[in-house]
Formats: structure tokens, sequence, C-alpha cells
DNA sequence: CCCGCGGCTGAACACGCGTTTAACATACTG
DNA sequence: CAGTATGTTAAACGCGTGTTCAGCCGCGGG
């Protein structure tokens, strides 16, 4: 992995050699083509042979390995940078309007449509966030309080994750350019003003049917949560 | 197509044909393991030999297509029953605790989650529905005005959706079995009540956020919807 | 009787894909 | 300079898949 004399950092010579070079070029085009994209295109991708990815990562699946921690790495440095900077709150909207951060956020949202466990653990991983994230703007007195900070939390996440997939595969021609920018700019365009407004006012005229939900239903939770999606009966 | 003498309608007749068979067996087979399930598997399903379903119904791509139109018909059909008997609203929720129908409504899933053309259509169509399902509410008074009747109907099904089609990734072993109303089951049991906290409270305690967002932007709406999917800020 | 035709089949073909193999080039080492 | 490790490749293999092909079976009509 190093034979070179220089005085770089193994981690840090390692982003000018060819490995360097197909991870992200494998994460480029995963993120446009999700994870069937042909080994052999990547390979065209980074200028080199189909051979040399599986010579240096081992197989295709050891390549998407090596690019889930590689995403999950850098996400957890964007992360880092905006609670620095005192900017909190869910990143994957934000994450999406940077333009350096938004093939990873695609990325993100291609590891959910290929589904299997690093989906589930990164989706808690996603619940967990807003949960703090809610927390926190209850204390701030910008949120309401829940019956139930974490099923909110799921529904919520659910509901974001969910529309990014509906998106992707009802507009795929927003991802087939490299713009991965754009993908997320028309998904907040169009969503921001209504959502805004149920978050605002709510959707019902009355609690009625809240309230005779909860008198149906024993005890709504106590402490950690149990299930898991999301999907408000329409 | 039609060579015995009995005098039932083609239509009718080939519902004892071994091709009915062949619909019926690609349709939950489909909805089980989505599109990319091989067409030996649906063969075998059907007790049948690979060749006899290209031998009927062309390709593997002609299949499917009948099988959208069959689901299409058949949620028709449905349609128009529970709006007959007065029980008017949103069908892919209801649909789903139908033990007759829950096939049909994970197969539609499964038609976003494959994406392309289809898919586009079919959205629209639930969002149609949404939009007059959430009128009707309004009418009679359970349902709060919106600035854009479209734009919200185009969010709550978004987000119907995609929980959907993210249920099905983080869950995949509640399909593997024909279970399919354990799959709805799961989502509306994990889902209502938050989402009926949501609907009825809102999640911000002032509409401060939404005031600034409607100064920023120009109109909301006029006629006709332009933007198509969804996902809030979280 | 037999002839033909439609339902139906197993085997073979074509193709895309991940992976393996053998070889070549380059550069560092003794 | 030989030797060896490392980067790299073209070609071939194996496998799963959709599709095609040649033929079998059973039955209704001459």
């Amino acid at each position: 992995m190093s034979s070179t004399p220089g005085r770089l950092s193994a981690a840090e010579r390692r982003d000018l050699t060819s490995a360097a070079r197909i991870r992200e070029a494998a994460i480029l085009r995963f993120a446009r083509d999700g994870f069937g994209a042909p080994l052999r295109t990547i390979a065209a991708d980074a200028g080199v042979s189909g051979a040399l990815i599986v010579h240096h990562f081992g197989s295709k699946k050891d390549l998407r390995r090596a690019c889930d921690a590689w995403v999950l790495e850098q996400i957890r440095d964007s992360k880092r940078t905006t609670l620095a900077a005192g900017d909190s709150g869910p990143w994957l909207a934000q994450l999406g309007r940077a333009e350096r951060y938004a093939p990873l956020a695609v990325y993100v949202a291609r590891t959910f449509q290929a589904g299997g466990e690093s989906a589930a653990e990164f989706f808690d991983h996603l619940v967990d966030d807003a949960v703090d994230y809610l927390a926190e703007g209850e204390r701030s007195g910008l949120i309401r309080p829940s019956r139930d900070n974490h099923a909110r939390a799921r529904l919520l996440t659910g509901m974001n994750v969910g529309s990014m997939l509906l998106q992707m595969t009802l507009h795929p021609e927003l991802l087939q350019g490299g713009d991965f920018t754009g993908f997320f700019r028309h998904l907040t365009e169009t969503v921001t003003a209504p959502a805004l407004e149920l978050y605002s006012e709510g959707l019902l005229t009355s609690r009625k049917l809240l309230d005779e939900y909860l008198m149906y239903v024993p005890d709504p939770p106590v402490g950690a949560g149990g299930g898991e999606s999301a999907a408000p009966p329409s």
C-alpha cells in the first residue's frame, strides 16, 4: 500500500493512487446508477481495467464496503464541521445543497434503495440524529413536545428518506447527469412550502381522531422505541 | 386464444387456463421479490415451464405489462366497490388491510421501486385521488384548507408511498413469507400514532418559519401543479 | 385411421456480468 | 545486472438470466 518514499501519511498518499481514483469513481457511479452499476463501467470511469478493481479491493462487494466506510467517514467529518459551526440540524437536507456533499447524500439514498443490513443501521443512525435535533428544537421552544419522541423522530426520518427514495425512482433523469445538487434543489423546492404548512398548522381541524386513537390503544411510549418505519394513513 | 366451445366469455375462460395461473403467480412473485424475479421462478410457481410463459406473453416485459394492466383493473374494481359503499378514502392504506388486495398494494409499491414510466403515471394517479379525498375532508370540516391543494396532496402522497418503499427495503423479511397483510399491519402500527399527532397538532410551535418562507418566495399556487415529489427538510 | 394444430416442454443459445488467470511493465533491492 | 515485488492489463471462465428451437403429446376433424 505504500512504496513511494514521500513523507505524506499513508492515508494522504493513497488519495493520489489509482485505488483512490477507483473509490472516487465508484462512489460517483454508484450514486448515479445504483449499486447494480457494472464493475467495468466504474473501471472505465476511473480510467483503469476492471481487473485492477478486484485486484485492489478483492471483489465488488468489498469495493462497496470500502465506499460505504469512506462515505460514512466523510459524513462524520461534515457533521463535525457543521456542529462546530453551531449550525446543528439534520444533515441530509443541508448536505444535499452543499456542492461537495451532495454525491454523498445521494450515495446514502442508494444505500437505502438497495436495502440490507447497512440500510437498517444507517436509518437508526439518522433517527438518533433526528431525536437529538428535535430535542434541541424543543428546548429552544421551536418544536412542540411529543407523546413519543422516538416514534416521532422515526416518522419524520422515514418520511424524509422515503420521499428521497421516491423522487429517485420518479425522476431518475435528475441523477443521470452528474448534477446531484439539482436533485436536492428540486426536492426541497417542491416540498418545503407544503411541509412548512403541515408542520405549522397540522392537517386536521380537531384533535378528535387523535384522542380517540389514544383512547383506543393503551400507553404510547415508555422509554425505548420498538417499531421502525413510517407511512401515515394518507 | 379460444378453442373450447363453452359459452363463457373469452376473458372469463382464460381465468382457468395456465395463462391465468402464470399471471397470478407472476403478480405474487413480483410483489414478493420485485421485478428482478427470474422468469423460471415464476414458471415454477405456476407449475409450468419457463418457455410457456414467453409462449403466452411474448417476453418478460410483456408479462409485466399484462400484470400491470390486470392489477390496475383489480384496483379500479376495488375503488368502485369501496366508493359505492360510501367508504371513500385513500385506498393504499385500506387496501393493505384487506386480505385480498394486499398483494396488489405491494405490487404497486414494487412498481414505484422499479421506477420508470408506469411509476410516474401511477403516482399522478394517486395524487389526484388524494386531492379529491382531501377536498372531501375539507368540505366535511375534518381537514384544514391549504394554500396549495395539489402541493399538499403531492407531499402527503409522497410521504406515504415513500414510507412504504422505505419499509420495504428496511424490512424485506416481512415480504419474504407470503404475508402481505403483516407488512401493512406493521407499517400502520408504527406510524399511526405519531402521524395522527403530527396531523392534529403540527410540529412547530409558531407560524414564524412558514410566514417567513411565504414572504421570501412569491405566490404559492395558481391553478395546476408543477413540481412533483416530496421530502420535508427534517 | 391419421393428420394437423395448439398447449407445452427440455435443451440449447446469447449475453452481461463478476471473477480468475497468466502475462507484461516498471521500479526498487541486493 | 539479476531478482523480485508491485501495478496493471487482456483474455478467458463460470454463472445466471431471457430467449429461441425442435420436438412431444393429446385431441378434434377429414
